[in-house]
DNA sequence: ATTTACCCTATCTATCAGATAGAGTTAAAA
DNA sequence: TTTTAACTCTATCTGATAGATAGGGTAAAT
């Protein structure tokens, strides 16, 4: 399950992205995208923390993104808020620990399968950046728009 | 995060594939996959009562795979215990839900890349079968034990 | 009749997601 | 230089849920 964090994390960059370069307040951001206000405040400052966006304070202030939107990838984003991508810590690449329970990992079943679910859905989130998805967006809107 | 639940549920499923026709009980399966044996009974339960599983009381008896282990998908036993692969309810093929905070599904972003990690995940899961898993265990088994 | 083993419901506990509160700090503008 | 708009940070609350345990009930084989 992707948290209500790492939802809100995305739209709220979507939207960033769709600005560059223009500082948008928390408020606003907040409200175009139907999130409460101090929540995303907490999302946005982790954000900023981890180098995906930058801040401006004072009047005419607010946040923007801290660098090209095709080089901030899905993957990023989902594993800042929730943690590696793999169903379980023994099929993860960048957080790998062994399970107390296994006797030999190279046989076990779970291990195999998860590692393909964990490669399947890095490929994509990996494979995801900010700019490449408001690409599809715009290309499903099109198709959506002329029917 | 794939739940113990689930977890335990395919180490089990997996071993009792081995046992074809032949009752296990549950104190047995739990020594030997290292589960706490009131909660493998839970967990056990749950794939009897959705035809997962069958079993045999008394002397004798135990618990034995319903059906032919090529017919038993791991989408199936995930989604039993966890819910929908989907990460949001709104990307679910199994289980649609509409987030509630979106203006329009079919231009949002989340939804979208959401939808390609649904699709992802169930092509694994939906496409692994408990004697397709087995087979494969073998092969890397065979592998392991050459080096 | 007795033993073995599954059946079922209730309950406990710790953790965490989601959310809110409020005082502090910075910087631009009046 | 004062004011004010806005981000910064830490603390806290609440409800839900994962993981696990307890214990009496039921069926089948010997």
């Amino acid at each position: 399950m992707l948290s209500k964090k790492a939802k809100y994390a995305i739209k709220a960059l979507i939207r960033l992205a769709d600005h560059q370069g223009e500082p948008v307040r928390i408020a606003d951001l907040a409200r175009t995208e139907q999130i409460p206000p101090k929540f995303l405040e907490l999302i946005l400052l982790g954000l900023r923390n981890n180098g995906v966006l930058q801040s401006r304070k004072g009047k005419g202030g607010g946040y923007l993104l801290a660098r090209d939107p095709a080089k901030i990838y899905l993957g990023q984003i989902v594993r800042m808020f929730d943690g590696p991508l793999a169903p379980v810590p023994c099929a993860s690449q960048t957080a790998y620990v062994p399970c107390a329970d296994c006797r030999n990992e190279a046989v076990c079943g779970v291990h195999l399968a998860m590692k393909e679910v964990r490669d399947a859905t890095a490929k994509v989130l990996d494979g995801t950046s900010l700019a490449s998805l408001r690409r599809k967006v715009d290309r499903v809107a099109l198709l959506d728009h002329n029917r």
